[in-house]
DNA sequence: GATGAATGAGATTTCATTCAT
DNA sequence: AATGAATGAAATCTCATTCAT
């Protein structure tokens, strides 16, 4: 599992280019964009560097390749996770906080391929990873929003202001991610938890000893 | 202010030094660590490479000094805004972020060193940030503990679930910080008011209509 | 013609191998040798590139092999337009210049794989096309040699002699059938008119013994 | 003199830079732009890849500077030989071919990368060997102008035929040049007789009115 | 008769770094 | 205090060629 692996010769495209990408993510993952090398991704993949390029074309590609994929497992992951549309709000939440940080801990090199790297080298790969934080920025807003509704009052949060508290959960949401992924100790259900504290109760009820409570699992 | 500037010649070191800086963080700023190369920082510094390496030792040393001199500064800044340790714990809070707005607002490069790259190239870099993001922890750490005390409540948030709440925060506030100086018409001002509303009152309360509100200023 | 074609299955090997050629000869004669690729080759033959090693061998065979037909064929086409050999020696020539002129126009990839790309790749390419070169310079000598007879004079022109005079007809018309082609509305006829009028009657005072002499050092 | 001398340690870059030159046009000359590896220049020049690189940018900047430098030496040499514009008509054009003889005889390499190697890569190397050529039809298309003249005819010669003529003698001086240069023991002064043969009396034939014309098709 | 899978070797180019003055 | 001259090492990418079916 750690690669370097035994030449397997002959596979069809498709299972070598998973492989390649999973090569790919971790190398990026760690080093960077321009301080992974497309030696290291071959040579991690099994493969000589010449196939490399014959699948994925460029560095450029591969790396779009790899946030695409990435991106897209990431948002299907909250998606799957938070369940039903029907469920009050902060449960909405809590899941997709929770499916999110279950996600990032167990890919931690697909994590930091979106979360780090790809904001780092200019607009087309930033791009990428802005739409998929977008989804989920949209994600959280409607949340925010229908959750006004039921409390019988207008959704009168200036749109740019939903905007903006969409924009401090999701950070916040990162920024726990990486303390948990690199903290001894704290579960994804610890995570979404102190999320959701933060968030939905406040600094202030938390202070006055009113915390959010999560559901039993 | 821009660089590339004309040659002048026989600087004491001191003020050739920060020259060098100025440009090194500007270029490691957009172009990231390993992106950066010192022809662009000689360049832009107006100097000859060799003189760099005479002052600045190796592109690592002089990475390593940026995110000193910028970590430094940015702290500086929090603190100088917060003013008076007398205030009341959530206007303490409240200046503190407005002053980190104003600062990331006002030297995107320097905070882009900080916040972008030095995170995505090993621990040595990565340490430096570290260490200054733990001291804005510490701080913001000891408000809450403050407002506790001062709630007459014992305080007995475990001292882990304080710090899971400090890197919310301060995660909370760099998604902020990036987002505000990438939209138009987000003021520095608006970005702590969003932020402080978002934490300190909470989402729950906000949605009852009970926002938390900024000072006059 | 145009190629990229459709893979049509299964030929008898000497059509595929004409695909191929054509396919070579295009890309050979655009891009020179080097800057061909096999590649190329297949993907415009419509074939896969091992058949193309199956068939013809390596690049240089391949190269070779052009060479080849495409040499035997401007000179069948000269010869064939010359026709008669009991002409004239100067209607046998213009015959002989119209043909060559018409056919670099109809085939100019294959013209400029003989004229421009095997000269330039080392003795054993341009050893075919001097091989070729030198049938047209008999051909040119024994017309000159058949016209000094008719005007009754020995043939004295030393061997020599009559070959730089090859070589500056062939050279001229070659320079001419570049020029007429890359030039709106130079026919053949007319190119191949221009060229004798430059040529013939230089000829004609040699041959008449009336040469232009240099003037002393 | 063969290269890949004693490596000459802090030459001033001018100097450098014709070492550079010199090896590059001897390489390029003998193998043609992409059979010419930027390694084998520099190991002839005595230095360092990254030198070559520093101070002539690229292979196509360099290929470009190779061919100005050698066009401009050649046709500054053919102007040198030429000398009193006052001469005969014949005359001048007898001194410029031999001078444009001696001139590719002794820069063999130059005349390759010139004559062969910078045609068969894409326009923009073309095209300034086409502005030197164009020079050298220019000077040969006025000695006939002037010579016409001198014959008391009109100039009614019309203006493309004469062109046509004029690059057919280019041609044939470029084909003997190449043949001059290959044959043990034609002299410089021995091609330029031959061409003068060639090409004066059909010229002065033309310009005296009498065209060898065309059969009928 | 024909091809998808695969690679060794080598191309151009860039970069951090030092030497000699 | 400062620089012009120079390079070792490594990066991305391409190409002619073969293997197994």
């Amino acid at each position: 599992m750690v690669g370097g692996a035994v030449r397997t010769r002959r596979l069809p495209r498709a299972e070598r280019e998973r492989q390649m990408m999973d090569a790919a993510v971790r190398v990026f993952g760690r080093q960077g964009y321009r301080g992974a090398s497309m030696d290291e991704v071959a040579e991690l993949a099994g493969v000589s560097k010449p196939l490399v390029y014959l699948y994925l074309k460029s560095k450029e590609d591969l790396f779009t390749a790899c946030i695409r994929r990435e991106a897209r497992a990431l948002t299907e992951a909250v998606r799957g996770g938070v369940g039903d549309a029907a469920l009050p709000a902060d449960r909405q939440l809590w899941e997709g906080l929770h499916a999110f940080f279950r996600y990032t801990a167990e890919n931690p090199d697909g994590w930091a391929v979106l979360h780090v790297q790809a904001r780092t080298h200019g607009e087309p790969f930033a791009a990428e990873v802005a739409a998929m934080r977008a989804e989920l920025v949209v994600f959280v807003t409607q949340l925010i929003a229908v959750e006004a509704r039921a409390a019988h009052r207008d959704p009168d949060l200036p749109e740019r202001e939903v905007a903006g508290l969409a924009q401090a959960l999701v950070g916040a949401a990162e920024s726990l991610a990486a303390w948990a992924n690199t903290t001894e100790g704290i579960s994804a259900r610890q995570a979404a938890a102190t999320l959701m504290n933060f968030a939905w109760a406040g600094l202030g009820n938390l202070i006055a000893g009113r915390p959010w409570t999560p559901p039993p699992t």
